[in-house]
DNA sequence: AAAAAGTTTCAGAAATAATTGAAAGTTTGA
DNA sequence: TCAAACTTTCAATTATTTCTGAAACTTTTT
């Protein structure tokens, strides 16, 4: 395999992942790219690279700040700006589920927390609705707390998450 | 809060979860649906409850009994038929993760083994490809790992966790 | 101060994904 | 054997998400 070839395979199948797992196929694919290159690109060489426009380019990248796994570079003596990814693939992990944690499951799970304190008669339909949501909510917070210390972990990441259990 | 509002809650909360995590939204609403209620459902039931049409019900009821979180049940004297969502929320868990890595995890794990193999010379670009590829694989193949030890844990799951851990 | 170089925004267009509903297919029981 | 009861399929429609491109904005240089 060529090694064009296997770049292009591994940006698309970032793409698909990342489509698979709720994060838009572009912006996963901007990451990918800047994963792979050594140095540092501008929004220019990712919009040829990618073949997309500007304003997709920019979006995106602007995103991919904001996930805290894409940095801004300035070159000097280059008016433009440059962009590289985090290379370190353990942060960048951590990093994305620092961020899904705080978007996506604390809203969630305050809320079937709040759910799980219905007031309540006996009647069937109660009951299971209490049962449900109270197995939801703690098994929730169960992994809340695993990925917390994950993306709160150094190197010995799995020490950490083996303590967090064991409570 | 009345149970029928904090019943719509958790059908949108669950819906919305979903779609964020690339499971359609109405398939996770039925899934929520079928959670919370104590008897079984007709695919009427779960048609007028949620206001979507026959072929719609029909074509998420057999995906969630895909991903084995809903089963068929027939009750006798009864000529449609019925269904019951897994009530065990670890087992539901548990299928999830396990499909997911068959759909997802593999063909991509499949690929980063194949990419990281590529021959190569000390350019920069291959040097970094390389690394890249390789440290995504070892992590992914770790996070592999882990989720099929929870996917064919028992009670004990995270004893067992820990152990593949240690590894 | 104004033009050049670059960045950001966002309304509309395009692409993708989900949904409907009606027709085709099955199963059951008289 | 046939029709009633029910399920499945899928082409066409609708909804949602993503992308484009041109205009507005910002910063730098002369």
């Amino acid at each position: 395999m060529k090694l064009t070839e296997a770049k292009n395979k591994f940006i698309q199948a970032w793409g698909t992942l990342g489509s698979e797992w709720g994060i838009n196929r572009t912006m996963a694919q901007i990451h990918a790219l800047l994963l792979i290159s050594p140095e540092a690109l501008s929004a220019e060489d990712i919009m040829e690279q990618l073949s997309i426009s500007r304003g997709n380019t920019n979006m995106n990248l602007r995103s991919l700040m904001d996930w805290g796994i894409v940095y801004k570079e300035l070159v000097q003596g280059e008016r433009k700006e440059f962009f590289v990814a985090e290379k370190d693939i353990l942060k960048v992990s951590r990093q994305i589920t620092k961020e899904r944690r705080k978007r996506e499951l604390e809203p969630v799970l305050k809320l079937f927390t709040e759910l799980n304190e219905l007031e309540g008669g006996s009647k069937a339909d109660i009951v299971e609705f209490k049962k449900v949501t109270g197995d939801i909510k703690d098994l929730t917070l169960r992994v809340d707390d695993l990925l917390e210390k994950f993306s709160k972990s150094d190197e010995n990441w799995f020490y950490k998450i083996l303590v967090q259990m064991m409570k």
